[in-house]
DNA sequence: TATTGTTATACTCTATAACTATA
DNA sequence: TATAGTTATAGAGTATAACAATA
């Protein structure tokens, strides 16, 4: 990026190029400690670490996933999945569940209580932190079609 | 066993507002796992665990910091701080200074070497992915300015 | 023979508590 | 007495390898 730069904005931005500035941008949004603190705050009401809050928050509220997918999902290894779903089901929030056609297969399926659980886990998840209120709905929507070609681009990129 | 690297998908965002699907895509775009494999590829190289690749990320390329200060930064105990900073001393990287008037205080400053490798950590952190390239110039400053607003707006809902 | 999940195990990450040396 | 850092230690997070059951 050549630097036929912005005005003289931000003091300690001045050398950056504007996507640098909004990438540092991006990722001390997406930082945010409240955030940890909340899910902090989940674990400590539902005894569990937190391994077993980020699986509620990837689970399918009203579908059963299966153990490998789950593991896809949080991007980590098959055995580890075991080990949250043994937490979640002590807990009484899930249960594994015979595949009916594939006997190998284990199908993970939330109990009333998980599913509370997990929709409450991943609203919070969903919910933008309060900064994004003092936004107009003219800027959301112009934030929303730049990071939509962001996040395209990226996946494209993925591809290469 | 092999761990698939996906990416988190944005959901759907047919019901979201503009906030909320700006939100969602943010999460998506920094969660990027190539830099994870930038960030691993490093450790691999440098000989050392992610913690003191963080370390070297948020050291002072030129100035010396206390161990004290180091902690806030990287937002840990104390006690694992001294942990880093014992690897970087065995790997050459920094080395504990007195501090010249409060002989409780160590100053860690990195060396030759270390200046190196922490120049190129904070680098990759600071580079943008890829598919910023496909940003123009105007999308990436309104995106900039947008972000800025955003952040200090968290900053002053963090004071509140 | 390949795939799904589990067990056993070990290493990394990180905090807490108790401690030492200053201030 | 309060603060900076260290030591000892333990628990959470996570992977690897070997394995069992099923396909």
């Amino acid at each position: 990026m050549t630097r036929t730069s912005t005005r003289a904005n931000a003091a300690t931005h001045a050398d950056d190029s504007p996507a640098q500035e909004a990438w540092g941008l991006m990722r001390a949004i997406t930082h945010d400690p409240r955030r940890m603190a909340q899910t902090h705050a989940l674990m400590e009401e539902v005894g569990v670490t937190l391994g077993a809050v980020k699986a509620l928050q990837l689970l399918p509220v009203n579908d059963a996933i299966s153990m490998r997918k789950l593991a896809a999902r949080l991007n980590c290894d098959n055995s580890y999945v075991t080990t949250l779903v043994d937490v979640l089901e002590e807990r009484g929030l899930a249960r594994r569940q015979a595949h009916p056609t594939d006997r190998r297969i284990k199908m993970i399926v939330l109990t009333e209580n998980g599913r509370h659980l997990a929709s409450r886990a991943q609203a919070m998840a969903a919910t933008p932190p309060p900064g994004f209120a003092a936004l107009s709905r003219q800027e959301a929507i112009t934030l929303c079609t730049i990071l939509r070609k962001l996040d395209t681009e990226e996946r494209a990129e993925l591809l290469r």
